[in-house]
DNA sequence: CGCTTGATTGGGAGCGCTCCCATAATCTCT
DNA sequence: AGAGATTATGGGAGCGCTCCCAATCAAGCG
């Protein structure tokens, strides 16, 4: 037993059962070229045998990286933080990473200043921040550019290595969609002011609205909760010139169409609503929500892809990806209720009717 | 600079500027007794002027243990096994130690015997299952019994550490609830049949059931997801004796939720509904859903207690801790119609209305 | 005063691995 | 045939830390 602090064998003594070194059995484990095959059979039986896996502490410790990818994220439940968290820890687990993560209970400096430094503490290969909001970029400027660091949804000005889903886009699909279907302009019920998804969603919201030269309404405020949305959707469903309300995310627009609810006023008949996200649930809303929905996927490989590129010492061409999110139509957005009267009108008067 | 490899000082560093040697920098660094007040600040100093971090890599590789934790989830966005990871987390970086997961797409022996082994070769410190399925022990028990392990959800039989919440406790209060607003029975629909949470919450359903001498109506059989909700709730609206519906989940509630607003069958004027979970969203849902709420930061908690007990080397005493979920009582749950009607009725005859 | 006791420090080994370099043995080429 | 490249192996150093085992010095005691 060369080895008497843990049970678990180590590369000694699979060498010792094959009658090599160390070092042949090292070459056998990292696939390096000059070992015979039947040398390599040989170690393969040995390693079968005792149960044998590299200690990748060890590991780390020698080559100065583990095979570990920090994450510094927000705590929260909202869906769209954890699809991300989770398909980007299926991607980089597939790629033979191991994936730490840091969830934050406030996205300031300081907090996130503490993640980061926790993750250097454990010598981590790469680091990725899921933090939208001006101050996660202000603690990310302090880590040492040697580190390599990818930000996802961050602020897009910066010069950080940065993966995003296209707010605007998103945001601009939504309100056409709205516009389409005939409303005179579109309320807005928007996110936190410091997250850049919110200001995101904010601007492609309004460049629709102009592209329309529709009437901008001022902006409602909200968190990303369904209280907050419900909070203002009591608001905005005593007011009558409301027909078309783009929300930043599903839970708001949950929120909303319970205020809505229960003011009577029907979803889509009286008002149309488009959500953000596209959580699993909203499907089953009353009514089912129509929303944008994001490839968290595509963000995910993304995020990985440029990681392992700053991890390779590649210079990344391109420091930026942005995927785009598509509208997925249900059933909350309608004709608003004046033109459908006039357009039942006219058919009256065509004797369709 | 002692150390050419990173731009990190190391200890060696430290140990030369205050004038010291490396193993008395350890000593301050772990608080060990025997170092001269004046030392430990030179000493003090010189970490400060470096901006040194320890190693965590390297203290890991001779102590045998890193300060990671393990964690094997199932890779979902549901609400309640990712506020348990969170909450875990929480609770496990506030004592110091570090957290990865590894979450699986499907909860089989093969997978979680594989996420298991990975864990392992980062010598982790313990590792936290959450896995509610008999599967999931079948591969904990490939463990050796040397590395500390505890178990969240999984079975009460079998004799791994366990925290779980009373699944049969809340079951029976939801149940109750419907029974005391004066339903005749209560309907389940459940969750998949391999999860122990679903069997709990049958099981709990079922004695509140027996003990009030209702008839047991079939069990509807669905899987966590509001579709499958949904699908359960179209069968259960076209049955005009269902008054009152227990669902495994708010998720599984919402879907039902639906399918009865399609049907025309008012909640909770002619189904009452209680869901499980509270998730976030569920005070918005149309109406406000009554759920059981789980304290997963109770949870979190213990299973952090008994898994720092186990590192520890303590035997522990009780291997088992249970947390009890607390009935939310919002507008889902009504008296049922006909009941209603003859109090009506009663009230008539009274003169009162 | 010699001898134990405790406080305070340092020196070295070694955790399990990968790197660098040496050593053969075999093959290729002028 | 000898110099060089190519293939296949082993030996040793060392990553940054903690552990074990001295060594030193002051104080305490018979």
């Amino acid at each position: 037993m060369g080895n008497r602090t843990s049970g678990a064998p180590a590369m000694a003594d699979v060498a010792r059962l094959a009658g090599v070194s160390h070092q042949t059995v090292s070459r056998v484990l990292n696939g390096h070229p000059y070992v015979q095959e039947q040398t390599r059979s040989r170690v393969q039986a040995a390693i079968e045998e005792l149960g044998y896996r590299p200690n990748r502490v060890a590991r780390a410790l020698v080559t100065g990286r583990s095979q570990l990818i920090g994450v510094v994220a927000q705590n929260t439940t909202l869906c769209g933080p954890v699809s991300l968290l989770a398909a980007f820890e299926q991607v980089a687990v597939a790629a033979g990473f191991v994936v730490t993560a840091h969830r934050v209970n406030v996205l300031d400096r300081e907090s996130i200043t503490k993640a980061l430094e926790r993750h250097r503490d454990q010598r981590v290969a790469g680091i990725v921040v899921i933090a939208p909001t001006a101050s996660a970029h202000d603690a990310v400027d302090t880590v040492p550019p040697d580190v390599p660091l990818v930000m996802v949804d961050g602020d897009v000005e910066r010069s950080t290595p940065l993966v995003t889903v296209d707010q605007v886009a998103g945001a601009l699909a939504a309100t056409n969609h709205l516009l389409d279907a005939g409303h005179r302009t579109v309320w807005h019920v928007s996110g936190p002011s410091d997250w850049f998804d919110s200001l995101g969603r904010i601007k492609g919201w309004r460049s629709a609205l102009r592209a329309a030269g529709a009437e901008e309404p001022p902006i409602v405020p909200a968190d990303w909760s369904a209280a907050s949305g419900y909070r203002a959707g009591q608001v905005l469903a005593r007011m009558p010139e409301v027909t078309a309300i783009f929300a930043a995310n599903d839970h708001l627009a949950l929120g909303i169409l319970r205020a809505m609810h229960e003011r009577g006023r029907r979803v889509p008949h009286d008002v149309s609503i488009v959500g953000f996200d596209d959580v699993p649930e909203a499907a089953y809303f009353i009514p089912p929500l129509t929303t944008v929905k994001p490839d968290f996927g595509a963000v995910a490989r993304d995020a990985l892809d440029l990681l392992m590129a700053r991890i390779d010492g590649n210079p990344i061409g391109e420091v930026r990806r942005t995927s785009t999110p598509t509208l997925v139509s249900r059933d909350s957005v309608g004709l608003p209720a004046d033109r459908a009267f006039r357009a039942v009108r006219k058919r009256k008067a065509r004797g369709v009717g």
